[in-house]
DNA sequence: ATCATTTGTAAAGTTTTCTTTACATTTTGT
DNA sequence: ACAAAATGTAAAGAAAACTTTACAAATGAT
């Protein structure tokens, strides 16, 4: 599984933190999202689809190997 | 959370079974995510929604407390 | 160059997501 | 009615998703 999240940040131009506080997740949580330290649950995956206005698909894309 | 899984599974006439055989997870974890016991994984989620051809979003639906 | 902001890292603990095995109950088909 | 198929339940353990705190490093603005 990788993602999007740090292209989508650039688009909209905001910083991690604005990002966590708009999921209602640590600043660090989202670091190691964007970084592939782990994977988002469903409902935090949800609610990062909807801050770019995207499907969960377009933001985490699947791998062969997932 | 909720979800739409049995009445997808309705839709497509598919067992608990075959659908856990699509997604490569036990028959019992498709019974607990359909009974709500917990909430899949996202990489579990996109592979379910991708067997109904629909967007994650539409078969996990967020509610006010999520 | 300097300072402020943002990103990057680590570790330990908590919570949640799954697995398996086993059995029970219900539903479906004849 | 009966058998097969499908669904429902439980429990314990492993793995993964998060949290916090603290600090370091990199980047951006002036």
């Amino acid at each position: 599984m990788k993602n999007d999240l740090k292209v989508q940040r650039a688009i909209f131009n905001i910083t991690q933190e604005d990002l966590a506080n708009k999921v209602s997740v640590s600043r660090q949580t989202i670091h190691a999202i964007e970084s592939n330290k782990y994977i988002p649950s469903t409902t935090l995956a949800i609610k990062i689809a909807k801050v770019f206005g995207r499907g969960v698909e377009e933001i985490f894309i699947l791998e062969e190997s997932d």
